[in-house]
DNA sequence: GTCGTTGCAAAGCCTTTGCAGGGAA
DNA sequence: TTCCCTGCAAAGGCTTTGCAACGAC
């Protein structure tokens, strides 16, 4: 994988530029209106390259499946609205990692997950 | 869905002696010990109507994909060893979930996952 | 006897892979 | 020209569904 293509480019492109964590179908959509061809395996694999070059990285949702964002971002935790199912970024951390387990456990990292309402639908109800 | 199988009966058996949260293929292994002809489609049926009674809750983990455990145990987080591959369930939870974020957000629920070592394993490194 | 439930196989998602053609360097 | 990368289609996991036979009540 070395090569700059005009698809990498694009997957790129469409990964700075995100209000936040993507879905495969979300760059799908984006980067065909850069490059209408793009096709979705090369979409998996040039994600795969990017995780692999540390640029970017993959969460889990447990309500919406794979997410990626960029790794600059840094650490911080995810809020899922249930409402418009838009998915927030939460700046900072508050969990004292070694205060949540027993003796014995050593953590080295932890995902955060938070679910209800943002402030849009929250002032709608 | 209203009649006991010795299937249904066999599956909450093996979800009520569980020493944790278990995939569909734990749950099958130790099915079929009980009832050998016990098929994939029969737990996954059973599964879903088990969460719908509430008896029941899904955890998708971002490392090992859907388990399931019994819902009885009250809210917890999950710690998973990523030497010996076990889920331990934390008691308690430290998270003030409103501290966590910005003002206007509602906060109704939140999952936890916490990665490292297990007291056993990080005996031995 | 009813009709909820099961086993089996097929079908659905999402993701990965094989392959031949195409394009970056 | 080289060989990395792409698009396409097929194949892999996991989960769901259609269907005929079975069995709980």
């Amino acid at each position: 994988m070395k090569r700059q293509t005009v698809q990498r480019t694009a997957i790129e492109q469409v990964m700075r530029h995100s209000g936040g964590p993507m879905s495969i179908e979300d760059i799908l959509i984006y980067g065909r209106k850069i490059v209408p061809s793009l096709n979705q395996a090369t979409v998996y694999r040039n994600l795969k390259f990017l995780i692999d070059a540390g640029r970017i990285r993959q969460i889990i949702h447990p309500m919406l499946g794979a997410l990626y964002e960029e790794t600059e971002k840094g650490h911080h935790h995810h809020f899922h609205c249930h409402q418009c199912n838009r998915v927030f970024e939460l700046p900072g951390c508050v969990l004292k990692q070694d205060s949540v387990v027993p003796k014995g456990f050593i953590v080295e990292s932890h995902d955060i997950f938070l679910y209800g309402l943002c402030p849009c639908c929250a002032q709608e109800v």
